[in-house]
DNA sequence: TCGACGATTGCC
DNA sequence: GCAATCGTCGAG
């Protein structure tokens, strides 16, 4: 399968989170074993505006990685408990992430993590060039049908950007 | 330093 | 309905 290169990521949030939709995660294990898993729900946050998004409280450690340019992996732990996996876009300067809500089989940002043992020591991986975590180009080129929906969680951001349609699913 | 809170999950 | 559990961030 051929890996999503640079190009791919550095656009704005609102196209790449919809495309990552049908698109194949792949995690490599320390023992070499690869398993393959179809995306299934994204969600996208945009921008220091976006009042949902971690980087509306400006540039800090956590959200350092998400001004990078598209392609690194932004990951946070959320509840004192689960890893939540992102997937940073656009230009550099341009806070952006996709949260990977779900994959085939695996429904649950929290599940993902802990499925694909993912922790903390992946902030900051870059999808381009690394042998444990990358995504790809699925082989059948089918179209792909998604609906979108408003983003989980985020009531805190209020009216205008909870019902946002900014949560993407395979139908 | 301290305390409130959260892009969730699973059990009561 | 609600507890678990802890890093992050803003207040003091």
């Amino acid at each position: 399968m051929r890996r999503l290169t640079e190009s791919f990521y550095v656009r704005d949030v609102l196209e790449v989170a919809p495309e990552l939709v049908g698109k194949i995660l792949v995690r490599r294990f320390d023992d070499g074993r690869e398993e393959c898993y179809v995306i299934t729900e994204t969600e996208a946050y945009r921008g220091e505006e976006d009042l949902a998004c971690h980087a509306s409280k400006g540039r800090t450690p956590r959200t350092e990685i998400m001004y990078h340019r598209g392609g690194y992996v932004y990951v946070y732990l959320i509840y004192g408990m689960y890893w939540m996996l992102n997937v940073v876009t656009g230009h550099d300067g341009h806070p952006q992430a996709v949260l990977i809500r779900g994959l085939e089989g695996v429904s649950g940002p929290g599940k993902i993590t802990r499925r694909l043992q993912i922790d903390k020591s992946f902030y900051g991986e870059d999808l381009l060039y690394s042998n444990r975590l990358w995504i790809c180009e699925p082989e059948s080129i089918g179209s792909i049908e998604i609906e979108a929906y408003p983003r989980i969680g985020v009531d805190y951001a209020g009216d205008y950007w909870k019902n946002l349609p900014w949560r993407f699913v395979k139908k």
